[in-house]
DNA sequence: TTTACTTTCAAACAGCTGTTTGATACGCTC
DNA sequence: GAGCGTATCAAACAGCTGTTTGAAAGTAAA
């Protein structure tokens, strides 16, 4: 008993492992399920069988422990606000940018960003809207109480849109300017600049940084 | 000769129409060749007679005027280089989350984004690379010439991912703050921030603002 | 071994895709 | 009106899609 149900817990967890390779390389429209059983080395009907749907597989597929422990983390760090959006600016911008294996759900969302499917609701209540309220708190730190909500939400759009961009604007920073490569020396040098300007930025609103 | 050729210009016209619509809604692996006919009032064979593949018109329904128009006038404003790019990122919110027609074009940009076909070549050539370069200059002439190019190109970054940021998360700001209209008076309330925080932000790089 | 069950498999299904075809209708020159 | 090139059309094509099916294989308790 336990034998099988092994056995099929690993086709499952197989299918779930291709079903992020492939949804993040080709989006949900271009990924197939015959890519994703043939990856896993699983029969076309498994996903059927496993999930139910191709729906159901991708909503299953998504996994946003790498972003929850990165809030976690920073919110252990009780450092002040400002060092500690530093420290939050540079994780992100690795687990974006760098070689961690959570760029496939990046891929993921950020296609979802761009042609929405019912998933996005979840994706939008399990990791985005979290990422916000975060970074929300984390800003009222910096500008205090003065500041209007609205104006602290611009706020936090600034740094996560600075952010996103270089994940968003890879496809045309590989054609408009081919020798940048972003190595661990330049991502760290990217967040350093967001970390500076947005600082620069919220002094705006917070008075004299 | 002259009623047949406008007459099979029209045709030609309205699939172009109908295809920036449904290139826009559905992206290009969602857009059906059926669907753009039926809107075009056209055979289904039509796109094929007129552009060759479906490839060929997408490529032929880029439109970037509207781009392009925003940087010329810009430039023709001979203001100090800060209003300018003031008035730069009002214009480019307005052609962002306005309810112009290009709002349809940069559809089709941010899908290429996400999802690259070979028609993103021909965008990043003829409107995102012209659009850093624009900026670029702009920047440059806030910053003076001590800041490193590679500083100057992570300014315009931060500037450009600010901006664009509104526009790929309008399904996400549509979950997290339904009440949240993009109006013309949120419009410039955001297009002002943004010129704030940015302002702000470059004068890290060029000394006090 | 028999029985009951879960899991896998090849094959087929119905539906949609972009594209092609050959016939038909149109507009124009002669 | 005859002839000619262009444009439109319904129909069909080949290929791919997610999903279903019913048989086969595997597993474990009786």
């Amino acid at each position: 008993m336990t034998e099988t149900r092994t056995a099929s817990e690993q086709t499952r967890a197989r299918l779930l492992d291709a079903a992020r390779e492939v949804f993040a390389e080709y989006g949900f429209q271009g990924a197939t399920v015959r890519e994703i059983c043939r990856r896993a080395d699983a029969n076309v009907a498994a996903v059927n069988y496993h999930f139910g749907s191709k729906d159901d597989l991708l909503a299953e597929a998504l996994n946003f422990s790498r972003l929850k422990a990165l809030q976690v983390a920073n919110a252990k760090a009780s450092k002040n606000p400002k060092t500690r959006l530093r420290l939050f600016i540079h994780d992100f911008m690795l687990t974006l940018l760098g070689e961690t294996n959570a760029s496939g759900q990046c891929q993921i969302m950020a296609r979802e960003l761009a042609d929405p499917t019912p998933v996005l609701d979840e994706i939008v209540r399990q990791a985005i809207g979290p990422l916000h309220e975060f970074l929300g708190k984390l800003v009222r730190e910096i500008v205090g109480d003065k500041v209007s909500e609205a104006d602290l939400l611009r706020c936090v759009h600034s740094i996560i849109g600075q952010c996103s961009f270089y994940y968003h604007s890879r496809p045309v920073m590989q054609r408009l300017h081919p020798e940048l490569r972003f190595d661990h020396k330049e991502i760290e040098a990217i967040a350093q600049h967001i970390a500076d300007f947005s600082l620069n930025g919220l002094s705006h609103y917070s008075g004299k940084s």
